[in-house]
RNA sequence: GGUUCCGUAGCUCAGCUGGAUAGAGCAACAGAUUUCUAAUCUGUCGGUCACAGGUUCGAAUCCUGUCGGAAUCACCA
């Protein structure tokens, strides 16, 4: 629905007829006029000034007589400069609000019979969820959201990282200290169950380590290095060599991966338990975050994938084969590097994996784009896999996208396992619930109605602040996460949005029943109407503009401005007890349109709405 | 060092397909409702859009360079 291609047409119209120029509608950009001059829509004359040989002023006067003679929408101009600022009728506002009135699912396309798989989340088994994975969690399910209402067809999907080293550490701790102890009969949640044991193997790993360094044989590595630094600092960086090759921990571990790669009976039932516990309390996460999941891939299934495909690309060409027998991929010609796909002795590495996963997700469901929501990290990386993936002719390369954001930092800087400074999904989640509750109780709106419902609202509200937050910034731009700042409720927030959406839906409770909504005899829009019926005019460019760029900040952001914008014509002008009839009956229309339109994007956000406040 | 991304108010962020005097929120201060939910509204204070060139009638926006920050450059994932 274009509201203003009447308006473009009419000023090519303009600038034909005078000057024999022609231009079609959409080389017409028509900005909206900033409010310091009057005017709606603003047409920039500048670009004709040299053509013509003319002065923008008078340029600007002429387009503007020939609108005002020859077009009935045209109300009035005036010519700032080279800016025509043209005042269109109030009927236009009228009439563009009752066809949005009438649209089928106003702001979303239609489906466009286009599939298109959404990956995000992808947690490894080793750790709860901390605030990264929240954002990621958020960006992919909002360009889901969003990349559905534009008309595609969307999977969700995510792939577990449930395999390796980092896992049989969490095993082992398990077995040697736990004593046989459940999440069941600890009462703790799977994850973080999981998790603890992680991080009692890094205690006891550091510990032996330590102790290696103060006896002799840690000695004699020190010396033996010939290293001129420290023993602290030369011990710093061995770690990961002193758990290859020393520690009797990282045997043990290794160990086990390799009765787990042997398919050993005892050790794959283990492996299975312990990931059951942490995707049991990842669904907890999940399911209060309000995200889902079409289907699951984990990287021990996918792990081996690839191979087949570098068979192929070896074929045709595309890879090569060095003496060693490792296979490689040469993207120098393109700016990148030589890149390794397959070790010498056969095995794959991470690109492999993805290649195979790929494919294998091809097979499985023939979308024509995915989306990988990854930390910009791995920049290059996807770089690199799209890159193979064109040269090895996939239909779906082109459509492959990398959804890339950066880092969540606190204010005092990065988050630190170490340190324990790393911000624990279901903490901030409860935090920011108990803030709504306490912030709640001091307005005691909503004191009179039954727990459950409270709790849900309470809910709706602490993470609106919380998703709203993370959301509104761009995806690309790394972001400093305050938590006080992430509990605020008032100004540029979640509940300030949902709160234009609750007056709303108060005014319709307290309609009198049977109102009519004809508005015959309002005829005269103040400029806070206007500038409502002008955003929701909008609502389906910013669906898409969120679409085409997969930032869901776009969509935020104009939330934003439509609450703004509403709560200042709530104060300003009556609704319930209007001038007339009619204009009751306007403004009621306009409001419920608003709410609709704060609705759905919120949705589209990953947010939801309550009732009351 | 190569490559990529970022740098806008004290803080957190918009604005970037070039348009008019660069916008919000927070913080600070001063106000507003006998009337539809004050999680609201109004106002004051706050800027060398990192810096320097270039293109243009016009640059926060595009180009080049410099400075500062981050990421990445594994037979790790």
């Amino acid at each position: 629905m274009d509201f203003l291609v009447n308006i473009r047409e009419a000023v090519g119209s303009a600038i034909k007829t005078l000057y024999d120029i022609d231009l079609s509608s959409d080389q017409i950009v028509l900005n909206e006029t900033r409010k310091e001059f009057s005017g709606d829509y603003t047409y920039v004359v500048f670009p004709l000034v040299k053509q013509l040989k003319k002065k923008p002023t008078d340029i600007g006067d002429e387009i503007g007589q020939w609108l005002i003679e020859n077009r009935t929408q045209i109300a009035a101009y005036e010519t700032v400069q080279g800016f025509l600022n043209l005042t269109l009728v109030d009927d236009f506002w009228f009439k563009s609000l009752i066809d949005i009135g009438h649209a089928d699912h106003y702001g979303y396309s239609s489906p466009m019979h286009k599939k298109v798989l959404v990956e995000f989340a992808s947690p490894n088994t080793n750790k709860p969820l901390h605030l990264g994975h929240i954002r990621n969690i958020l960006l992919g399910w909002s360009c889901s959201k969003i990349l559905k209402a534009n008309g595609y067809e969307v999977v969700n999907t995510q792939i577990i990282n449930d395999r390796g080293i980092a896992i049989c550490k969490s095993m082992l701790a398990w077995k040697k200290f736990g004593n046989g102890a459940t999440p069941e009969s600890t009462c703790i949640k799977g994850d973080h169950f999981v998790g603890d044991y992680y991080v009692a193997f890094e205690k006891a790993f550091v510990a032996e380590y330590e102790d290696f360094q103060q006896r002799d044989e840690g000695e004699a590595v020190y010396h033996a290095s010939g290293s001129t630094e420290t023993k602290e600092a030369f011990f710093k960086k061995y770690k990961n060599q002193y758990f290859n090759e020393h520690s009797a921990l990282g045997a043990e571990a290794r160990q086990m991966l390799m009765l787990w790669e042997q398919g050993d009976a005892e050790t794959l039932a283990l492996w299975k338990q312990m990931n059951q516990w942490v995707y049991d309390g990842f669904d907890v996460t999940f399911d209060k975050l309000g995200v889902t999941f079409d289907s699951t891939y984990y990287e021990s299934d996918t792990y081996l994938l690839g191979k087949k495909v570098i068979e192929m690309g070896l074929d045709r060409g595309v890879f090569y084969k060095k003496e060693d027998g490792s296979v490689w991929i040469d993207l120098e010609d393109v700016g990148m590097d030589q890149k390794l796909l397959l070790r010498s002795d056969g095995t794959s590495v991470y690109m492999t994996q993805d290649i195979g996963t790929a494919q294998q997700r091809f097979e499985d469901y023939g979308m024509d784009k995915m989306v990988y929501t990854v930390g910009d990290e791995q920049d290059y990386h996807f770089k690199v896999l799209f890159e193979i993936m064109k040269r090895l002719g996939e239909s779906y390369a082109e459509g492959l996208y990398h959804l890339s954001y950066g880092m969540v930092e606190l204010p005092e800087g990065r988050m630190k396992s170490r340190e324990g400074t790393v911000v624990d999904a279901d903490d901030i989640v409860a935090e920011v619930i108990e803030e709504a509750r306490l912030l709640s109780a001091e307005r005691g709106e909503i004191e009179s109605l039954p727990k459950s419902e409270q709790d849900d609202i309470l809910r709706k509200i602490g993470l609106a602040a919380l998703k709203f937050f993370i959301v509104k910034v761009q995806p690309k731009k790394k972001m400093i996460f305050d938590p006080k700042e992430s509990v605020d409720m008032q100004g540029q927030t979640g509940p300030y949005i949902q709160n234009a959406y609750v007056r709303i839906q108060s005014v319709k409770r307290k309609m009198a029943v049977g109102l009519n909504l004809d508005w015959n005899g309002y005829n005269t829009l103040n400029e806070y109407e206007k500038i409502l019926v002008k955003h929701i005019m909008n609502f389906p460019d910013i669906v898409k503009e969120a679409g085409e760029q997969l930032d869901p900040s776009t969509i935020a952001n104009y939330t934003y401005v439509v609450a703004k914008d509403y709560h200042r014509f709530y104060h300003e002008v009556r609704i319930l007890n209007a001038e007339s009839e009619a204009a009751k009956s306007f403004r009621v229309v306009l409001s419920d349109t608003i709410g609709y339109v704060l609705l759905h994007a919120f949705d589209m956000l990953g947010i939801e709405m309550p009732e009351r406040m």
